[in-house]
DNA sequence: CTGCATCCCGGTGGATACTG
DNA sequence: CAGTATCCACCGGGATGCAG
């Protein structure tokens, strides 16, 4: 997992989900591999989350861990790290004491968490569908 | 955690996420479920791969064993079996020797599709500008 | 207040071998 | 061909305690 195989064409790269030239597989290396780079950022427990929190403006560490109902501490620092890593959210330390930090969305985690909203909206519209389907397997698959 | 305080209300569900009647939280617990719900449904690591598989039609099984490359045998079928149940793909097996056996994308998986394509386009757009943010942070660390 | 270090447990998922 | 079953390594993440 550390090869990676750096691509380097990043050309056409939305049209190559849906266009597919010939017979052979439309999930070549590259498509695959934005899945992935996506699941990395906010397939986890908790990032979509701190997002969110973040969505409003700059927020303290202290107040997230407060809007953020069962978030451990490691948590919310690891996953601010992590996305402060991939240039999603800012960290503004105010040499003040007691110290103060604050944590703000780029204009990447912006654009980021308008996506993720429409997954969010999908989910609300479809989760009680979905529900139901789960149900209706269960009830089949309990013989 | 294994509560999961069942909700009855699914009012009102997509405004929810935007638009916040106070001045308190707005990951109110409704908000944060639908995010877990889409994070287990397609948070893990192949889901959105086979879903993306089976965009151009019923497929087989060994068919989608070859278009996502390094999925064990295991995994498929779990995954698959995890998508049916939420009613995102239908089985279909054909009583023949050799056994057949396709998968298809429900209208509600296809829902989904267009949704999570959205997501993978953002990633394409932005990876490089992903790739280094996280170079220069990396770069900072490393004292 | 903000954050790291440590311990530890459960789940995810890979490898492999076997069945209808 | 289309799975099932078993074993096991890894790591995400919770609890707790300490530090700047």
């Amino acid at each position: 997992m550390s090869g990676k195989t750096v691509r380097t064409a990043r050309t056409r790269v939305r049209t190559a989900v849906r266009e597919v030239p010939g017979p052979c597989a439309h999930w070549n290396d590259e498509d695959a591999d934005f899945i992935r780079e996506i699941l990395d950022l906010v397939g986890d427990k908790w990032s979509v989350l701190i997002i969110g929190s973040l969505e409003r403006g700059p927020t303290r560490y202290s107040d997230l861990a407060d809007l953020i109902p069962g978030i451990s501490q490691r948590m919310l620092t690891l996953t601010l790290k992590q996305l402060q890593r991939n240039g999603l959210v800012t960290r503004t330390a105010y040499p003040e004491v007691p110290p103060r930090v604050e944590y703000a969305l780029t204009e990447l985690g912006t654009s980021l968490l308008s996506t993720v909203l429409a997954l969010a909206a999908w989910s609300a519209e479809r989760h009680c569908e979905i529900r139901r389907h789960q149900q209706e397997f269960d009830a089949d698959t309990t013989s």
